[in-house]
DNA sequence: CGTTGAAACGGACCCAGGGTCCGTATTCTA
DNA sequence: TAGAATACGGACCCTGGGTCCGTTTCAACG
């Protein structure tokens, strides 16, 4: 997966480069917004002009890690065992997918905040957005009883955008297990199907 | 309300000048991106000195136009009648509140998309939002059986994220009826409280 | 009214940061 | 090792938010 075909050697050595001093850069720095692309090119110690042509725009570069860190996370649910993996039950799967990706923004905070919030274009653009969404909704589609599968999928996406997990990971010091749990219990109610609603349980 | 204390008339005219322009800009403009402060200063006929001195930044000017559209809808939930006002029970009041926001944004597209993008700074720290969370997390501490107010309060509003609106009614073409009822549901769902998870209710 | 100081005006100006250009250096191929 | 193809890199451009300050307008007072 390194080589990426593409003959001269200076230019895969420089994309590595690149991809380690952004890397190392946005992990460091608070905000996402204090890393400059000159900033990036110096840390490589590479001129702009190659940072640009190998990664296109910021968000080329952004993407360029993003999907390098998710790749583990979707070979586990293409192809992996349960939970994450297809052979799981719908009703099993959801939350653990949904616990996949919250872990995976905790582990990433800075680097899917800066790729969510990036500026033009609405994260719903984004295809690894649309992946998520389409699998979360297949998924959703073989629960019976369960209408709405397509707002459900974004709506429960939603609980765990960048933004939100930053904010309470960073402002109200909630920690990640209790996140995890929180998280796990919404979807589980979120999950509820038939037609009662409204229903205050028996104690 | 118009008046805002401060002498010189100029000053005053000139804000609702700004005032005016932008609300008319950016609702006009496909993407709140490309309003720019030059745009608005020479719309509503004004340097951008003046428009600056107003309203600090841009920031300032989106909040500024935000809170002015939320008023009527902040009145009705603090003092008004049933199903927003204060009297209404609190499994009622939720699902009301949320389709409120969701209606407000829904009308006020391109202004909500660009508070909410805004940049720097995460829309969890503008303290509309905050205020937004506090109600519907008091609100939802009041249903006995319910934990996790706060979390639960968070997710809920994700649904209602402004990008995400814009996404449901701009690409997939979602009508605001179906919307409200899907969001409506999503959020009954999410109320479910009690000891039972897992149901596969019968049909 | 006329004066006068305070407040507001407005557009030239500054600056950061994303993105481009092109003369130069490097690599591959034969 | 010559030549073409490709990559390099940093000077440069441009947009857009935000500031500065000389000029104008307001309103309070005589």
């Amino acid at each position: 997966m390194p080589a990426r075909q593409s003959s001269r050697k200076d230019a895969i050595r420089n994309r590595e480069a690149v991809l380690a001093a952004a890397e190392a850069l946005f992990t460091r720095r608070e905000s996402p917004e204090d890393v400059t692309m000159a900033d990036v090119a110096a840390a490589a110690g590479v001129g702009k002009g190659t940072l640009f042509r190998a990664f296109g725009d910021r968000a080329g570069l952004l993407r360029a890690l993003y999907e390098a860190r998710l790749e583990p996370i979707r070979q586990a649910v293409e192809t992996g065992p349960a939970p994450l993996g297809p052979a799981t039950s719908p009703r099993d799967r959801v939350p653990a997918l949904l616990d996949a990706i919250l872990c995976f923004k905790l582990d990433n905070r800075r680097l899917a905040l800066a790729l969510e919030e990036g500026g033009s274009s609405s994260p719903y653009r984004a295809e690894h957005y649309e992946r998520w969404h389409h699998l979360l909704r297949t998924v959703l589609e073989q629960i019976p009883g369960l209408t709405n599968s397509d707002f459900t999928a974004h709506a429960l996406l939603a609980a765990t955008r960048a933004d939100l997990v930053e904010h309470l990971a960073g402002e109200e010091r909630i920690p990640r297990e209790g996140m995890r749990a929180q998280l796990a219990n919404f979807v589980t109610r979120a999950l509820v199907s038939g037609p009662l609603q409204g229903l205050t349980a028996e104690e």
